[in-house]
DNA sequence: TGACGTCATTGAGAGGCCTCAAAGTCGTAT
DNA sequence: ATACGACTTTGAGGCCTCTCAATGACGTCA
């Protein structure tokens, strides 16, 4: 298993060769200028699970884009409970809520070993100011993270414990098939219990639904690896079609 | 009660002479440069109760900003039902999450009389493009929407009825302070029901709640006319900290 | 001013999810 | 390989909030 003479180095990827770029943020980059972009971004070693990539109340300096692996956002609540805000796939920035104060929002680490493209937000205001497409593009991005975090408010002012979970699964899918993985079977990075904390339902509860959803042939569920059974159905609890109510994804 | 010499007519008054400029837009901008944002700015007629400022699919065109009045952002449920995701007082935002795609996310519609500047995209682009600062200030009211959102979050999967009211009452008085109207004694613009549905709460439950908080000596509610009477126990019930989990208020 | 419709309040009952508890499984490190 | 801890599953019971229903208050318009 050592590395072979045409594979790279994962941490020296530049963004060009990068085959996430079509969904990161050079996607708003001629092939030209994503050289630019290429040389302010920081790749550090791979973050290990339980490893944070910032900390709540860390002063913020940069927004970052996920390589390889998953991380989870999170804050305190006033009861000192851990809350999580998100999950972060390959490809998704994250980051982007702390831009208007001083230090971040939240706390993020890792759920697996990952890889982050780290962008210092100083110099990629600098490059905005020659790219309006890419500003435009960071624009969207916080945008598209509205709609969503109101779609994430309607799933938990409306939905029950079995559609939330549909909704989740079948939001988890269409993103790993945007990314070229398969959205029939795939393998969740999080525990059920971070998945109840972030859908707002005790572990238990979390459980039940799993062990319901396989009797009657909608998921199948062995550990950590899902495949859905019947997606039509799993769609149609989730409230019709592919939602995508979390994190940034891709573009328009 | 006809216009005296020296009240101008609110649909006119620019923003160098608007007693909001402080909290709105203009913020970003030095004294010299307001006038060229208030040269692109539309000052329609009001609209009355229950009048749309823009429906979910029409167009997105532009971002408003509320002058006087009060509005409530919703969107429509898989049942087709009414989910409302934000209210909007004077000197708020609102528009800015439909800005990535080509048609708003929600509608948008009058609680009361209700007036409103109209900042057409197009312009705010062009013209963001000559000050990085007002740029940077729409970048940092979409950051602090995406953080106020996350509070909601919060409060949606982890708090309960008494918390989620009394947080929704602490939010209310202090963006009425900070307006410069009384946090202590206020009106409601909307109604309970309104309440209840952007709080994951049945209609009777925020009755009951009402009910309770005033046999406490929390509150004293008369209509939708509200006075807190004991803010210290009204902020331990909301968690602490004044918060301010709902729209785009003002600057850090 | 009276009548109507909308909104708010209060009560009774039911249901969904949480909490507590315990057993079972998995992953990992020694 | 084994033992430990973390995670998952399953069960029983209770509580909070929802639903349904009816009454009461308010505001509006003829």
């Amino acid at each position: 298993m050592t590395s072979k003479p045409n594979v790279r180095q994962p941490s020296h990827v530049a963004c060009r060769d990068c085959s996430l770029s079509s969904l990161c943020l050079p996607l708003a980059l001629s092939i030209k200028d994503i050289d630019q972009l290429d040389h302010i971004i920081k790749r550090g070693r791979p973050l290990k699970k339980g490893e944070h990539l910032f900390l709540e109340g860390d002063p913020f300096t940069s927004v970052f884009a996920v390589r390889s692996g998953a991380l989870k956002t999170y804050t305190a609540t006033n009861e000192g409970e851990e809350q999580i805000t998100g999950f972060y796939l390959p490809s998704e920035i994250l980051g982007l809520s702390g831009m208007d104060t001083d230090t971040y929002p939240v706390s993020a680490q890792a759920m697996e070993t990952t890889m982050i493209c780290e962008i210092p937000f100083e110099q990629l205001e600098t490059l905005s100011d020659q790219f309006p497409e890419l500003r435009r593009h960071l624009m969207r991005l916080m945008s598209k993270r509205i709609r969503e975090d109101q779609q994430m408010m309607m799933l938990l002012s409306k939905k029950n414990a079995d559609e939330r979970i549909a909704t989740f699964l079948i939001n988890l899918a269409s993103r790993f098939r945007r990314r070229g993985f398969s959205s029939q079977s795939f393998r969740l990075s999080m525990s059920r219990n971070e998945m109840g904390n972030y859908l707002g339902l005790a572990v238990e509860t979390v459980s039940r639904v799993f062990t319901r959803f396989q009797k009657n042939g909608l998921i199948s569920a062995v550990g950590k690896e899902i495949e859905i059974r019947n997606s039509v159905k799993l769609c149609a609890l989730a409230g019709g079609k592919t939602l995508e109510p979390n994190p940034i994804a891709t573009n328009a």
